[in-house]
DNA sequence: CCAGTATCCCTTTTT
DNA sequence: GGGATACTGG
């Protein structure tokens, strides 16, 4: 067969096998910015130039950007077919896939998904309606509840396991939880939700459970690729061995080294236990990087080398030159936030583009005060990760009325939206709440039930609202709008900040335009939330031209810069003072500290304040990252200002 | 039954 | 230094 793209050209022999090696198990180690986006982009171009129908190509990527990019890429290689690719992250597929049968899944069709808050809120009602918590002197709290049932669910353990393991203070609650447990999941049957991991467990639960079923899924997708391996958990695996293990055409691509997801049940086991899951699996390592000068390769492998476990490899590189990475002691935060704002000046009066310059950091907090030096400097920018947007109140709280509007069973956004009248609290919204869904009247059915003078006045508005939009079949954008008009006057009561809320609010409405159908908009909110701001205030469209970019780690995955600065290298905060006491959890803090650096092509540099104090652990904290400190100065430079 | 006040808690990363 | 929860008065 002649092929039009010169794949023996352009990729290197490790990568054109894995680009080649079309059939059976495939599994691909890739290190650090070893090309791997580039291979996983030639390999979907290839399938399709074979011939291969492209939504019979299933890739799943961490996410949807990730995917989008990918196909794009793909399509300029080749051509437009490949944009009709199958791809996405593992939680849209579900959805897609549940939204399809769910009856068989076991709940009625629409349903919702609820973010971390609103599976707070359930758990907080059952909480309260629980009159056993009272007895115990302590009893965990919504979020600690949450945590508990989050990883029970997707490190597929017993609920007591988990208590017993992470939370043995609580240990005599064990029967009392595991009890709430169950609420919690019939609740969420109840009125017809699902959380995050529902969406998972769910699938999976669909696809084992209906073996035919599954075979009509499983049948559509010839070819399965995953990215991001090592950020998968077991329920994951277990979903994807279901789906390839008839064809066994899959291949997944991972760098145990990178693996940043444990605290949300990802396992970089997965990569491991993958040939066993698929015996005969060909194993492919690409070494070689083609993202950093030699100098940052030698710090990047001396950090993961002292990991306890790992699949060996170490990264080379054919680029010449390259300077040291520098480790920079300051005195405090403000004179690190200064010194990265002279460099970045410095940086960009030789001509490197400010897009080209990043800042990371462990947790979204901790660029605060360089935020404001950067203002000061009117240095442009824009934060990724960290604050979540969609988690707001004003945002949660206009989308609630989206919500029951799409889903009048969802109690938690009836709640929230009666909870913000006057008059109302917790017992008159459950009476209200009841005559609704007893009556199956839908939000329009407000105005329709027999309510107190009191109440009836302070919802007067909201009740024209909902018939207002429950008469004329209004669009996304539009019932947004009469929503959002009808809110900001509760919204200027209740907030001193509210211009920057409006601002939020509009740049909600801009999103909403490009939606016709509220379930996708709803979902896709839920599933792919913006997470990217400048200014404070969030925004959904924007373009990195010529702004500097601000990430946590976690949102830097996959991304390069010329200079990278890492701030808070600093032991208690990054490892965090929370992973010190687990060698797991340092471990992944080490691995975090592997992704921050290797994405440096050009320029690295660690900063720490030698003196912090640390109100919430109440530690003076100023040594720098156990991980880089006891680095030769052969490594890394060392330098106090 | 609501709303306002005192007290306690914790505080990472994200689909 | 803030949010969530428990408590208390109207």
């Amino acid at each position: 067969m002649n092929f039009k793209i010169p794949y023996e050209k352009e990729l290197n022999p490790s990568q054109l096998e894995a680009v080649i090696t079309t059939k059976g198990p495939l599994l691909i180690i890739a290190g650090a910015g070893s090309g791997k986006t580039r291979t996983l982009t030639y390999r979907v171009a290839r399938l399709v130039e074979q011939g291969v129908e492209p939504n019979a190509i299933l890739l799943l990527t961490f996410t949807r950007k990730a995917s989008q990019e990918m196909l794009h890429r793909a399509s300029s290689l080749l051509d437009n077919r490949c944009s009709r690719v199958s791809g996405g992250t593992f939680h849209s597929f579900a959805n897609a896939i549940l939204r399809n049968y769910p009856e068989e899944a076991g709940f009625k069709p629409g349903f919702t998904i609820i973010d971390r808050v609103d599976s707070e809120s359930l758990i907080g009602m059952i909480r309260k309606d629980s009159k056993l918590v009272s007895k115990f002197h302590t009893f965990p709290r919504k979020n600690t509840l949450a945590n508990i049932f989050g990883k029970a669910t997707n490190k597929i353990l017993p609920i007591e396991d988990v208590i017993a393991k992470d939370y043995p203070h609580f240990f005599i609650t064990t029967e009392i939880i595991t009890q709430m447990y169950k609420e919690y999941n019939s609740r969420k049957i109840e009125h017809n939700f699902l959380d995050y991991d529902d969406l998972l467990t769910h699938l999976h639960r669909l696809l084992s459970k209906n073996p035919e079923l599954c075979q009509t899924i499983a049948s559509r997708y010839h070819y399965i690729m995953v990215d991001e391996y090592q950020d998968t958990n077991k329920i994951q695996a277990r979903i994807l061995y279901l789906l390839a293990e008839a064809r066994r055409n899959i291949m997944v691509v991972g760098d145990d080294s990178q693996s940043i997801y444990a605290f949300r049940g990802a396992s970089f086991k997965n990569i491991m236990a993958f040939p066993q899951k698929f015996p005969g699996t060909k194993i492919i390592k690409l070494e070689e990087n083609y993202r950093s000068v030699q100098p940052i390769l030698n710090l990047t492998n001396q950090i993961i080398e002292r990991a306890a476990e790992k699949y060996s490899k170490l990264l080379f590189t054919s680029k010449e030159g390259g300077v040291k990475p520098v480790l920079l002691s300051t005195d405090n935060e403000n004179s690190q936030s200064c010194f990265v704002v002279r460099e970045i000046k410095k940086l960009y009066e030789n001509g490197i583009p400010l897009n080209q310059i990043s800042i990371l950091f462990r947790a979204g907090f901790h660029s605060f005060d360089l935020e404001v030096e950067l203002s000061k400097a009117k240095i442009p920018f824009i934060k990724v990760g960290g604050f979540k947007f969609m988690e707001s109140a004003h945002i949660k709280d206009v989308i609630a009325h989206l919500k029951v509007i799409h889903n009048p069973n969802d109690k938690v956004s009836w709640y929230r939206i009666l909870l913000l009248l006057d008059t109302i609290g917790p017992k008159t919204a459950d009476k209200i709440f009841n005559s609704i869904t007893e009556k199956n009247i839908g939000t329009a059915g407000l105005s329709k039930i027999t309510l107190k003078p009191k109440t009836a006045k302070s919802t007067a508005r909201l009740k024209e609202v909902f018939t207002q939009i429950g008469s004329s079949r209004q669009s996304v954008c539009l019932m947004g709008e009469t929503i959002i008009k009808y809110y900001t006057p509760i919204l200027e009561k209740k907030y001193d900040d509210y211009p920057k809320r409006i601002k939020d609010l509009e740049h909600l409405a801009a999103i909403m335009e490009r939606y016709d159908n509220l379930e996708t908009f709803l979902a896709d909110i839920s599933l792919e939330p913006p997470n990217t701001s400048i200014d404070n205030t969030f925004t959904a469209d924007y373009s990195e031209n010529d702004r500097l970019i601000l990430s946590t780690i976690h949102s830097a995955k996959g991304l390069e810069w010329h200079t990278v600065f890492i701030i808070w290298a600093l032991d208690g905060r990054f490892p965090s003072v929370h992973a010190l006491n687990s060698p797991e959890d340092l471990e992944e803090e080490r691995r975090l500290m592997y992704v921050a650096s290797t994405r440096a092509r050009e320029k690295l540099f660690f900063i720490h304040p030698t003196y912090f104090y640390d109100r919430s652990s109440g530690m003076i904290l100023g040594a720098p990252s156990s991980f880089i400190d006891m680095l030769p100065e052969k490594i890394l430079k060392k330098k106090s200002i």
